[in-house]
DNA sequence: GACACCGATCTGTAGGACAGGTTTTACGGG
DNA sequence: CCCGTAAAACCTGTCCTACAGATCGGTGTC
């Protein structure tokens, strides 16, 4: 039985009011000074509050202005986890790959029966460029951009931002040698070569090997367990 | 051009202790006056960044005792979703069903291949009472016992609390009668086939379809879209 | 050695004050 | 009447002080 906190007060204050209805995606929160004064807890603990709704994408602030409803978009509230997971250790970025490949292999599949030649064209100069760069970090982009270009002709703007998220740590580990970036290189020819037949098992097939193969290469650059005792 | 926020500051510096090694899962932060003086923002400021790390899962605050780094483990993080899924409109969880359908299918698929003799019969029973239940909360209890109990033999934590969060709103929605109902538990029962069998196939169907049926049924029941102009 | 107690430390909360933005209002000129 | 400008009102961002309540550590007593 323990007295419940002024901060938890307020955030059970305000999640309600955007849960049933009397604050909508846009509405304007009222001002610090007059929810303070409402809930009857400090300015303080309101703002922590709003920090809270705001680390999860369900408010923003705007200095001077006020406190905004977010527009309560399932993307949006996924994009938030982009910075928890550059916070994780390599063995839970490992265990994230499961989830990578099965997503990313679903939503390449969904792209393969949506994209159009032009799109198509698109991509196919991308992985030229791609090919052809000695840059790190322009690989790195480019590989981005082409998987995350194709993603997001899948339709469904949850799964474009999980996908995002789960990619966005995996670009931190260079895992590209001159050797496994031709396996690589014929990794994304292969997905292309799948959505130009417009065949979604196949393009499905090729992003998961793809996104296993980059699994692997991680796995095998990963420091050995420490030894305990 | 804008100057650097001093809650930006303190959260930028938290995170780089973390991320850095500095700060190991488990140790404690140092105290806010401390942080306060060392990072030369107020300690009302080093207060706003610690709740946003704290709604976000990455660190946890015991009041008297100081504040911890948590285990910072993905299933963790992607936990702390629940709350956002809950304030979510009903568009935005229709299209969460995707990435449902998608993991949970893959996780039983997992699962099928997992589960022992021993645990498959304490499904059973579980079904036994769910069908036999005529009270709503219980059978929506019982459903969820059911799902995650499959779920959590996958092995993959992160998996399970991404199939959690993504189930957690779906409770919320009443769409059985005693028509769906029966389907409901025959859709069930094809799940428990499945695992019998340890097929990995057959019940990454069932449970796909199973999700999908769920899924038509709050489809059939949202109200109409409103004319707009 | 076990236990109770007390002091030090830390988080939780409140209130006040001011700086620096933004929005609204009022005013004056065309 | 319309418009643009300046002032006023308002709001968030930040810091400071103060104190309550919880926890932890050390000390002394039995």
């Amino acid at each position: 039985m323990h007295e419940v906190s002024a901060v938890e007060t307020a955030l059970h204050g305000l999640r309600t009011l955007i849960a049933d209805g009397s604050l909508q995606p846009g509405d304007k929160l009222s001002s610090e000074g007059e929810l303070s004064e409402r809930l009857g807890v400090s300015r303080g603990s309101v703002r922590e509050a709003i920090r809270t709704l705001s680390a999860l994408g369900v408010v923003e602030t705007r200095r001077g202005a006020g406190t905004y409803v977010g527009e309560l978009r399932a993307a949006d509230m996924i994009q938030t986890l982009t910075l928890t997971v550059g916070l994780l250790p390599l063995e839970s970025i490992l265990e994230l790959f499961e989830l990578r490949r099965v997503l990313e292999a679903h939503a390449v599949a969904l792209s393969a029966a949506r994209c159009d030649d032009a799109t198509i064209a698109g991509l196919g100069d991308l992985l030229d460029r791609l090919e052809a760069s000695e840059d790190e970090d322009e690989q790195s982009a480019l590989d981005h951009e082409f998987h995350m270009g194709i993603a997001r002709l899948c339709g469904n703007e949850s799964l474009v931002s999980m996908v995002s998220v789960l990619r966005s740590r995996s670009r931190a580990y260079p895992v590209l040698t001159p050797e496994t970036k031709r396996v690589s290189d014929a990794g994304h020819r292969a997905i292309l070569r799948a959505l130009t037949a417009r065949d979604p098992v196949a393009a499905s097939v090729a992003a998961a090997a793809h996104v296993t193969q980059s699994e692997v290469w991680l796995r095998e650059r990963r420091p050995a367990p420490e030894a305990i005792g």
